[in-house]
DNA sequence: TATATTTGTAACAATTTTGTAACCTGAATG
DNA sequence: CATTCAGGTTACAAAATTGTTACAAATATA
């Protein structure tokens, strides 16, 4: 039933490439899209993809900014292959800052292609499962990053996503705000302790007569349960 | 030099699950080893897992009587998947109240498991630092700062279980007042002695009829034993 | 750039934990 | 038998922790 062929999504303002890329990796088994500008790369679902090929140098959007937006709009983790002309050392390191995992110059060989698009498939997919985890009446959607309350997604903003499936994912576990802190900010940020306690006001607010279901243990940290 | 293998134990009833389950995590790296019941599993030392895969439906005892005794009775605090053909939302809820960090129902893809497991050991391992002492009844879980009196946790306040987990993981030896202010308050903090009295009165009145396992030896202190 | 949304902070209220003093008990002492 | 002393207990006060609100800063969006 549930088809597990890896989903590419490749980008290219030439149609050659595009056709290059679509025979030769369908035929390496993969199911692959095409998108002749990052325009029309958006109006699609871009959330079911196993991988981006993105050419660098696309009309008004290029391939750069349609990284970032992949993923800081859509919050999305997919790797991203660039393929480019270009071979600056300038322009890698502005991939690699997006997230890029790879980076292809033109022209390449369709075997190093294929090489890459396995490796980089390989060593991501098992984040790519959509992973549902049910505690209580709630479900966290990983994949989504959606929480749903009784079915009902809620309208969590980032931040308050990430506390809630830690909480949710781990129930029972009780958090510090530092290791809230830490999992959720990093542990470069710095912000104060007491922002944990506002954003987890928030989410209570959010979850509605369900609020009370992250607990708090006076002296110790913050947990989720009933 | 350090072998840090993942071990991951899997128990299950039936063979043919075990062998698919060693030879793709094996295939994935971890190290993996199997028993075909809970009483089998539970002969083993436990301790060295990093992660339990439960079948559900065991013989005599259930995966959920057994990771019930893997986190109360052995305090340990390793993450639990559960696999189970059965997928009702009790036994979803069951699972979760025990400390499942998933639950998989059966029949599953080998990449979802993996995924799973990935998942689950990344995010745990590094603050599993679990050490558990045990005296009589009593168990010291330090990693989540629990003391659990006959499998029961109890509700301890921060100073509280401070003070109880010292003396359980030292039992029989005589703390006096300036002993317990120095370690449980520290150095530079300064209260009245009396205050030890008065807290050690809360502990024993929370530990109910066992309280009177912290003995006193006038003019000399307190201390934790029969 | 203007506007909306999200995130961070500070201040204050509510709650929980901790500390103190006073009183009580019982054993040891004289 | 009164006195003393160590420890137990209680009630209340102080302090610490947590909850909440309003607003500022940062970020995203149009």
């Amino acid at each position: 039933m549930t088809n597990d062929r890896r989903r590419i999504l490749a980008v290219d303002d030439e149609e050659d490439i595009l056709e290059i890329l679509s025979f030769n990796l369908s035929g390496e088994g993969y199911k692959v899209d095409t998108c002749i500008s990052a325009e029309e790369a958006l109006r699609k679902d871009l959330s079911g993809y196993d991988l981006f090929l993105l050419d660098v140098m696309l009309g008004p959007i290029s391939g750069f900014k349609l990284a970032e937006k992949i993923r800081k709009e859509l919050a999305l983790t997919t790797p991203v292959i660039f393929l480019t002309a270009r071979d600056s050392e300038n322009d890698r390191i502005t991939g690699f800052n997006l997230g890029a995992d790879d980076y292809l110059a033109k022209p390449f060989s369709i075997r190093e292609l294929s090489a890459r698009v396995k490796a980089i498939l390989r060593r991501s997919s098992p984040e790519q499962v959509t992973m549902a985890t049910v505690a209580g009446d709630f479900t966290v959607d990983t994949a989504n990053k959606l929480i749903y309350s009784e079915s009902v997604p809620l309208e969590l903003t980032r931040k308050e996503y990430e506390i809630l499936a830690l909480f949710i994912c781990n129930a029972g576990k009780i958090f510090s705000r530092n290791d809230i802190l830490s999992k959720v900010w990093g542990d470069e940020v710095i912000v104060t302790v007491r922002t944990v306690d506002v954003t987890i006001a928030r989410i209570r607010k959010k979850m509605g007569e369900k609020g009370n279901m992250i607990k708090n243990k006076s002296g110790y940290g913050y947990y989720f349960g009933d």
